[in-house]
DNA sequence: TGACACATACCGACTGTATGGTATGTTTGC
DNA sequence: GCAAACATACCATACAGTCGGTATGTGTCA
């Protein structure tokens, strides 16, 4: 356990170690049971570099949802599916790549910020709040491409774009909650397909063949 | 706060109190955040009591979800969304009466296993299968209806009747969990028109006026 | 250029309390 | 009179948070 000396070239990259470590471990063991010092150990800090950075452990719940929220948007942002041309096409293939995630331990591919709302809604609205913006605010990139493939082609339904951006992404923490419940990622997958067949039909695109 | 005392009526109870208290509180704080003090005084008893009953708090997590799973099938099994004759109307029945369900406090509405599973399924593997027993258990109540309204409409999709079973826990458990985040219900019942709308188009039935 | 002030980043021992769990009674129903 | 169903006092530990300190960088002015 090489403790960080001085002259150490990580000086400085305590906060970032201690976010990242938390991004890890709280998606594994969940918020409550992620203690302070778990995440100094896993960070390689001590205790003090902790509160220097971070008021209380609240404080870094807070953090570690904002940190969450900027990670995935520069993720998704760089990701291929915005190719297509068709907003349309874009949409199902953010749903196809939300499906090829799925891979890896159950930590690797689960949401931070959906795991965190679910156990500290009701004790640390900080914490709520930080992930609702997380969560609403990645479902709010959808929207445009939406209501876009919605008046391209003239489509006359019951429901609105950011209902749809919404219910999205209640598939995948659904589908997570599955995952996990039936410790399976297959559980997750699943719904990506139906999501997929849905949105066609909303569209009245044809089915294709599931990649 | 008045003391279980002797010849007290609820004298044998105290097993069912803390379960009855285990399913609220945990629904509100998560798992790890609950102590076992917290169920005992909610539930009015002794940590000997507690220990007594339950071998460890993780024991109590276990018959927790057991306890939710014989409440929920009792409380599913009474309710009026089997009465009509034809199995996809039993269905959909069953998605608007899940979303007439979501009314009062967070806590009251959400699922204490889907809450517990995500929050253990890694560290509590007993736990963890307690929870997914309960969820699965429960959407395995649907798959004939749904397969008896696909054979018997003659549907014919790249889709099974244990998928979509499991699909519509997932949309309800991704319902909660965006409720939570927004600290708004009116997110799982967005979720639960748009399933309404799924199935109806999974079975060629025009979309009726949202009740 | 260098001395000084000041700020930031960290260290690690310490503390008060909360927590899960135990040991040992006491009461109650059969 | 025996076993189950409690009650009460207690324990070891783990936990979040504190505090006095040190190391390193940075701006400033003579």
């Amino acid at each position: 356990m090489p403790r960080a000396t001085k002259q150490s070239p990580e000086r400085g990259s305590a906060r970032l170690r201690l976010l990242d470590a938390a991004t890890d471990i709280i998606r594994d063991r969940g918020f409550a049971a992620t203690t302070v010092d778990d995440l100094c150990k896993a960070a390689d800090v001590t205790k003090g570099a902790f509160f220097h950075h971070f008021a209380s452990k609240d404080a870094l719940g807070v953090a570690a949802a904002e940190h969450w929220a900027t990670m995935t948007t520069a993720f998704f942002n760089a990701a291929p599916y915005h190719d297509p041309a068709d907003p349309l096409e874009r949409v199902l293939a953010y749903v196809a790549f939300r499906k090829a995630m799925i891979t890896g331990n159950m930590a690797e591919f689960t949401c931070l910020v959906g795991t965190m709302a679910q156990e500290v809604y009701e004790s640390s609205p900080d914490i709520r709040e930080a992930c609702g913006r997380s969560i609403f605010g990645h479902a709010a990139t959808l929207e445009a491409d939406i209501e876009a493939a919605r008046q391209g082609r003239a489509i006359t339904g019951n429901w609105t774009a950011d209902s749809l951006s919404r219910h999205i992404q209640a598939v995948i923490q659904g589908g997570f909650v599955l995952a996990k419940a039936a410790n399976d990622p297959e559980c997750a997958r699943e719904g990506m397909e139906h999501l997929d067949r849905y949105i066609r039909q909303l569209f009245h695109v044809r089915e294709e063949v599931a990649a």
